[in-house]
Formats: C-alpha cells, structure tokens, sequence
DNA sequence: CTCAATTATATGTATATACATCTATTGTTC
DNA sequence: GAACAATAGATGTATATACATATAATTGAG
C-alpha cells in the first residue's frame, strides 16, 4: 500500500492549497457525525474565544472577505448556531454564538480533539508548534503585503 | 498602520485554510492581469512538469477529488489550455498542456516570481524551505490517516 | 465466456470563496 | 448643516471544492 510522497510544488500558494484540501478532507470526514463543515467549525470556536464581534471583525481575524461570511453566518443562523443584534453603528451586525451554538461546539469538540490528535501525533511536538507558529506568521506576512500594495 | 497579529488558532486545519485564503488572496492580487486562477496555475505547473496524465493520476498528485477536477479541467479547455485524449482504457482522459496552456503559463510565471519573490523576503530562505517541506510532510500524513479509515 | 464487482469520469447539489456593485449609514468638508 | 466621500454589509456572479449518485468501461470469479 505504499503511496507516491506527494510531488514538490515550488509555489508556496499552491502547496499551501493542497495541504489544506488534505486537511479539510481528514477532519471533515472525522467530523461528519457533527454534521458540521470545516469553516463552520472555525467560527464556533473563534466565537466561543473572542465573545461578541462584528462581522468585518470576524473576517479580519479569519482573513476572509467580510462579504463571504454573509453566507456562511446565514446557514449557521439556520442551524440556530449565532445570535446577533444591530451595533451602535446600524450598519454593523454584532455576531455571538447562541446556546444552540455552543452546544453544536461541545458536541463537535471531542470528535475533533481525536482527529486533531491522530495527527499530531504523527507529526510529533516540534513539527506541530513549529506548524502553527509558521501559519500564523505567514498569514500576517501575506496579510501584510496585500494591504502595502 | 499597525496590524493586529492574528488570532492563534488551536486548530491545525483552520489554521492552513486561514493562511491558505491570505496567500490565495495575495497571489490572485498580483496575477489578476494574466487573468488566471491559483487552482489554474497550480494546475499548469504540474502538467508542465509531468505530461501527460490521467484526470484520476492528476486528482492524486493534487490532493484533489478527480471529480472536481472536471469541472476546472473545463474551464481550461475553454480557454484552450489543455489538450487531451482517451487512454488506452477508454474510461481515462489523458491530459497534458496544449501549446496555449504552454503559452499562458509563460505569461504567467514572471509575474507569479514577482509575488512570489517578495514572499519569500518577508520569511528568509530557512522558513521558507522548512515551509515547503513541512507541507508536503502533512499533505502525505493527512493523505494517508485518510486512507487509512 | 458471462455476470458481478470495481473503476474512471460525469452530473447534481451544497458549501466556500472572492470581487464588483448596490444600499444604507456614517464621517468629513466647507 | 448640506453635499460628498468613506464604510458595513447584502446581493449577483464566477470559480473551487467535495460527496452521492449515475454511466460507461474494465476486471475478476466461476
């Protein structure tokens, strides 16, 4: 059963890419009994840390298009997973999670906490914080430079 | 113009899928003159490089469902990058660039070195390979826990 | 050789994602 | 304070992505 090593790609964007697909694939199929998807997930457990924040402040922090969240929050709020009131600023949608939601979190938690840990046990302690470190830092890079030009 | 840096994420997923969106993001900035997506440009990378393949080969090299892959195969095929033929299996469709997907890919690859350059300033050229190598090791450990359920 | 099981790709459907554009609101300038 | 510029989010549209299922072709068991 032995597998091809996957091929080298020169471009960081691209390898970057592929390695999410992987990833996005190993912890969906772990987390389907939850019947909760990968970015959903994401927002649960950012809510549940950061407490109430707008909407474009959820996408800073996600580095995704603030317009994007749109959609998904509207299939959360459908699920009965966010709560939301209108800011001082009306324009502004205030977003938390829900008991609805923060019950989904504890139910997704420890299917997570299994997948999450096959891997990291595969990986080892060091490549493991030195992989979360690095993300961090390349997300704030690439952040960086989109902004600057 | 200082930026918060962003949230650590416990989650080695979301944490790819965050980085993944801010370098598909600063990626697609700078190539959106030569009009060509990073899933497109991955995607002549690799069949300039290998020839000929199967959608199915393709899929596997790509951590990508071969599934998806027609449909982007066919958004290629429209604008003429891709030529192909039936296998010898008659279920297979060989793939390989066509003189306009040779064509479009150097058009693409000085402005894809422009971002890809400053990138790589930002990290220094230790990050930068242990990033490349790190990924690659985590596309085939996520592969594999993958095939292995 | 025949029929069942397997495989490669196509199609239907749902979510993810970004950008352009639009609307409602807020902020700024004179 | 009125007119204009900037901002937050909504909507239209295109691509990306996977899975379930369907179809065509190949392989395997007998």
């Amino acid at each position: 059963m032995k597998r091809t090593p996957s091929l080298p790609l020169p471009c960081m964007c691209s390898s970057f890419r592929r390695t999410s697909r992987a990833l996005t694939q190993l912890y969906e199929e772990a987390m389907r009994p939850v019947e909760v998807r990968a970015t959903q997930f994401t927002i649960l457990l950012v809510l549940s840390r950061t407490g109430e924040v707008s909407q474009g402040q959820l996408g800073g922090m996600l580095a995704m298009d603030s317009t994007t969240l749109t959609r998904t929050l509207g299939i959360m709020s459908r699920h009965g997973w966010i709560a939301e009131r209108p800011g001082r600023d009306r324009r502004e949608r205030l977003l938390r999670l829900s008991s609805g939601g923060e019950a989904q979190l504890r139910r997704a938690l420890p299917v997570w906490e299994k997948v999450q840990s096959r891997l990291r046990n595969q990986l080892g302690e060091q490549r493991w914080k030195n992989l979360l470190q690095l993300t961090n830092q390349v997300t704030d890079i690439a952040t960086t430079l989109g902004e600057s030009v």
